[in-house]
DNA sequence: ATGAAAGCGCTAACAG
DNA sequence: CTGTTAGCGCTTTCAT
């Protein structure tokens, strides 16, 4: 900057007004200093800007995984709202690891980054405190933050999801429906296992232990899982599944069984999330659609809103689900 | 920090070297200001670090859409590369806008990132000659950069890879090949078309430019140009698509012309790209898999090998890929 | 319309 | 082992 107030015979500050664009210099002048900047190739530093002005125009995004569709999808919406609103964004996978998040958070907040949009995998959010205090703003998605932290939060309707999931199962006749859910200690994970019991409830099921298995979803694991259901002296005839990663390798699972069901019959299956391909197996596989890319601009335009100055309590939002009949959530009992 | 100083009773420089765990602080000068540095919630602040010390410890990814699976493994990859070099990594989607591309390469490089990965979506590249000329560092992924611009690139073996996936047709029987494939002016449809006409060539089989038909991976699209196919006096047998978008795009149209290849027969389909749940379809599809994961690490790594000082020339890598036959692609002809 | 000086928060380079 | 000084590149404030 000094090599260009030089070339162009000006003070700092002029150059400054140039590249900022502002107002109340000379045509000629501006025109010299533009000239000079070319020559030069010069680039301002937002760095030292930033320094000087106290925004960074950069947010901070952690996910679980940026590989997982959902999340991607998630990442997409936040990117978007981000550009528009002028803002870049840091983006970390904390691949489901409490001390990485918080890893990645502290770093993200050493940045400096005017705000944050966190998918805890932890729930002790203590480290976040000071940065709260210190004036960064944070928003929750898909999961609330630990306990002592009054925060933005957008979750989805999970109980509400998978009551209707359940629901539309034993509305097509069946008594014994399974519950494959992701690790208990995951929000969500418990979250839609309540709306599985409220859904027997009202159905009049009794709850029975043995039809639930929960953990990652992990091919061995659901292997296992799905082979002690099926030699249960009274099986299964319907699978709820808890999240698309869930359903997909349960899928697998049942293949692997010999236990796959087919458009003629089998064993029902309702997954929790959308998935690709979904409508193009046989059978169709019917879902509680979540709508990831609403969910991450929910939560951007929630966060620049705040950015920009609005006041008032925590949010705390729901988004619905939205449930979608493709056939294999449709096959009778035998 | 002077707030810290002041309170702990030393100097500035003192809490510096505390705050970054410099030897050579007395024990207990040390814990003073660690107390005071808990004390008054004080956090380093890495933007004016940043600015003494000239290296901002992040880069920059731009691709073309994070929430495509191929991108979003490419992603995680170079996420993973950069942690564990100690670097943060902000991420940008182009959407295939050359336009937006470019906006979000200057941003990251107003910001100082000390490398960028680009998934090039033009193909002038003249604005980053300044850039690379100021010190900034790039490796180019998955498509290489326009001309005059020699730099560090990691391509995959797109010309190979659609050979062997057509040969794979030609050997099981096919004489009537299409060619389904994005858009001509993305580098990687361009060279995957090369491979597919050296494969005829090397099979004795005649190019047919009715065979082929290029553009965006849209469902009205490529149900357009498959009715047209079908309806040739001399239809296709077999279909070879070019990337994984166009693969699944390509089933749902051929399913909603009723032409959708079973278990049992029907036409013969090799996809460039691997794709989840490719192998629960039925019949399963063989794919040209490539490794967008190893794409994302081979890049990330070669850029920070080139920021910790490696020199030479200007490295042009070509990735393998690996046919998977999963019965899609094993069907004779009719 | 333009400029001079101060300082954002930190670290490098030298003292002591 | 600790402190002083200067300055990274920019913007803010106050002159001119």
């Amino acid at each position: 900057m000094n090599d260009v107030a030089a070339a162009a015979g000006v003070a700092l500050k002029t150059v400054s007004r140039v590249v900022n664009e502002e107002r109340g210099v000379n045509e000629a002048t501006a025109e010299r200093v533009r000239q000079a900047i070319a020559l030069l190739g010069y680039r301002r530093n937002d760095g030292a800007r930033v320094l000087r002005r106290g925004r960074t125009a950069s947010i901070g995004l952690v996910i679980e995984d940026v590989a997982d569709p959902f999340y991607s999808l998630l990442s997409r919406a936040v990117e978007d709202v981000a550009l528009g609103n002028g803002s870049l964004v840091f983006t970390g996978s904390s691949g489901e690891d409490s001390l990485r998040e918080r890893e990645l958070v502290l770093a993200f907040c050493a940045r400096r980054v005017d705000g944050l949009i966190i998918v805890p995998a932890g729930d002790d959010h203590g480290y976040l405190v000071p940065e709260l205090a210190a004036g960064i703003r944070a928003v929750f998605a898909d999961r609330p933050a630990g306990p002592g932290l009054d925060v933005d939060t957008v979750l989805c309707d999970n109980t509400g999801g998978a009551r209707a999931g359940t629901a539309h199962l034993a509305a097509h006749g069946h008594r014994r429906i399974a519950f494959l859910g992701d690790n208990p200690a995951i929000f969500t994970a418990e979250e839609r296992l309540r709306g599985y019991r409220e859904a027997l409830a009202s159905a009049g099921l009794a709850y029975d232990a043995a039809l639930v298995a929960m953990g990652t979803p992990q091919q061995e694991r659901l292997h296992a899982d799905l082979a002690r259901l099926l030699a249960l002296p009274d099986p299964p005839t319907a699978l709820f599944t808890g999240n698309g990663r869930t359903t997909v390798t349960a899928l697998r699972a049942l293949e692997a069984l010999d236990a796959r069901p087919t458009a003629a019959g089998g064993i029902a299956i309702v997954g929790f999330d959308d998935f690709e391909l979904a409508d193009m197996l046989s059978p169709a596989v019917t879902v509680v659609a979540q709508d990831p890319a609403n969910l991450g601009r929910t939560a951007a335009e929630l966060l620049f809103r705040r950015l920009s100055g609005e006041t008032g309590p925590a949010e705390r939002l729901r988004l619905p689900t939205r449930l979608i009949a493709r056939g294999s959530g449709e096959l009778p009992p035998p």
